[in-house]
DNA sequence: ACAAAATATTAGGCAAGCCTAACTTTGCGC
DNA sequence: GCGCAAAGTTAGGCTTGCCTAATATTTTGT
């Protein structure tokens, strides 16, 4: 068993095949071909690898389903690719179109932990006092033709407004961290952290609990436990323990 | 002619021969055989390829070297390289290994419009005082356990001490660009950008004259031209009109 | 129900990049 | 100058990942 460790082209395979299966119930070798711009006969030998690594379900002229460990793994590449493009979009504010398809190279090359430390940063820009939105649009306006004194002394400006904005209101952070089972129903919350592990991981993972996915929590039993959450449109029945393990960040109604 | 695609390996290998003729005068086959981790007979079948593509010098038991051009694609993705790792290191905190290692797999996939925004964004950062130094610190210490009460109110009492500081010093940037030719002699400048082009901006670059190298204004002749530069300890007489083409950060002492 | 069309698979081939093993060339010590 | 070790090259082979052409299966329309 093992490291498990994935080409480019099958990493790139798996994250299509998933993307599809989330709309369809199944992907067909078609639709993979023309996602991955190849020809369908290159889809069949690399279905071929996928099944013999377990990640996908497939035999010749056979429905093309994800493993649990397919989807899994799918799962990863896609937060990857979503990670590195929302920084170059939002970060360095590279157009959509470009941020995708460099993002889809990159995510080839960066471990599991670097990702988490570009998680971490955008969540740190977008929440710091001292940076958030308006230090982003400084940036933008940092990057034009003539634009230092003019920019600082915006900057400075915004720093002092922040500063007093946020010594008035109490509220230290921009936007706060609450983990899933501190959350009251009818409450949304985009998911940020998950600290899941082992089968438990992967059953909420497939039921659409990913980073990023929002969620609503909708009653909690009297004994508040089990608790029932909505997300991508599915009723699902939690564990209050499990629940803990999820944070995320809480959405204005 | 036109837009010389090379392969990420191909490029790895301009990559590899340019570190080696800056400090050598040529490339030995078995010293980038062990710098790319590969064998010798690898290393013959890149050099042809390379020659092929008029990048290198080289002949069947022939001295390596890089052309003119080839001089130039390998600056490009040195530069790429020494700007993602930057970037990984200064602001992401990655240990300098991994981001080398990493930064070496992403400079296949970016472009150099990207670089330019990474380029700007660590320089943002380095000068915005609403960043800075303590705002990077803050970033590790809010990736730390249970950070983010304690983070914030040391980052609000920076922020004001930052605002306080700049105002006083009416320094509204923590650090001032220059052009090369506003430079006293004595003075050393890291430089930042270069809008040379053609054949003067290669031979510059050939000179060490790139982003990110350290220089020192040696003498400037009676009527301002030439200006003598020192840079990785070579000394280089350059036109004054040139160098009000590069721009720096001038640095203390 | 069955032919035609669409979809999928197989077979065979090619390029890139690496390898090992066998060879040639170079250059150094004596 | 000569002989030998080190360095470099060539030949041939392997894997990955793509292709085209031919074949097989499934779906669709009548
Ligand atoms: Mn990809
Ligand atoms: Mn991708
Ligand atoms: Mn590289
Ligand atoms: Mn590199």
């Amino acid at each position: 068993m093992s490291e498990m460790v994935l080409s480019k082209s099958l990493e790139d395979y798996l994250e299509v095949i998933y993307h599809i299966v989330v709309v369809e119930q199944a992907a067909k070798a078609k639709d993979i071909a023309q996602k991955m711009q190849v020809k369908a006969s290159s889809v069949t030998g690399a279905l071929r690898q996928l099944a013999e690594r377990d990640l996908v379900n497939y035999s010749p002229y056979d429905q093309i389903t994800l493993t649990r460990k397919g989807m899994e793994v799918a799962q990863d590449v896609v937060r990857r690719h979503e990670v590195l493009k929302d920084f170059l979009i939002k970060v360095l504010s590279i157009d959509e179109s470009e941020a995708d398809s460099v993002a889809c190279q990159m995510e080839h090359a960066v471990t599991t932990e670097i990702i988490d430390r570009f998680t971490k940063f955008i969540e740190f820009v977008e929440r710091c006092p001292r940076a958030g939105d308006s230090w982003i649009k400084g940036f933008d306006y940092y990057c034009g033709e003539k634009p230092q004194a003019d920019y600082c002394r915006k900057c400075i400006t915004q720093t002092v407004e922040n500063f007093e904005t946020n010594l008035k209101s109490g509220d230290e952070m921009n936007e706060s961290t609450v983990r899933l089972n501190q959350v009251k129903p009818g409450s949304r919350v985009k998911i940020t952290t998950n600290k899941l592990s082992g089968v438990t991981a992967r059953r909420f993972q497939e039921m659409g609990l990913t980073i990023g996915s929002i969620v609503k929590v909708e009653r909690v039993a009297p004994l508040g436990d089990p608790v029932e959450i909505i997300v991508k449109g599915y009723n699902l029945s939690l564990r209050k323990e499990d629940l803990d393990k999820i944070e995320g960040i809480l959405l204005e109604d």
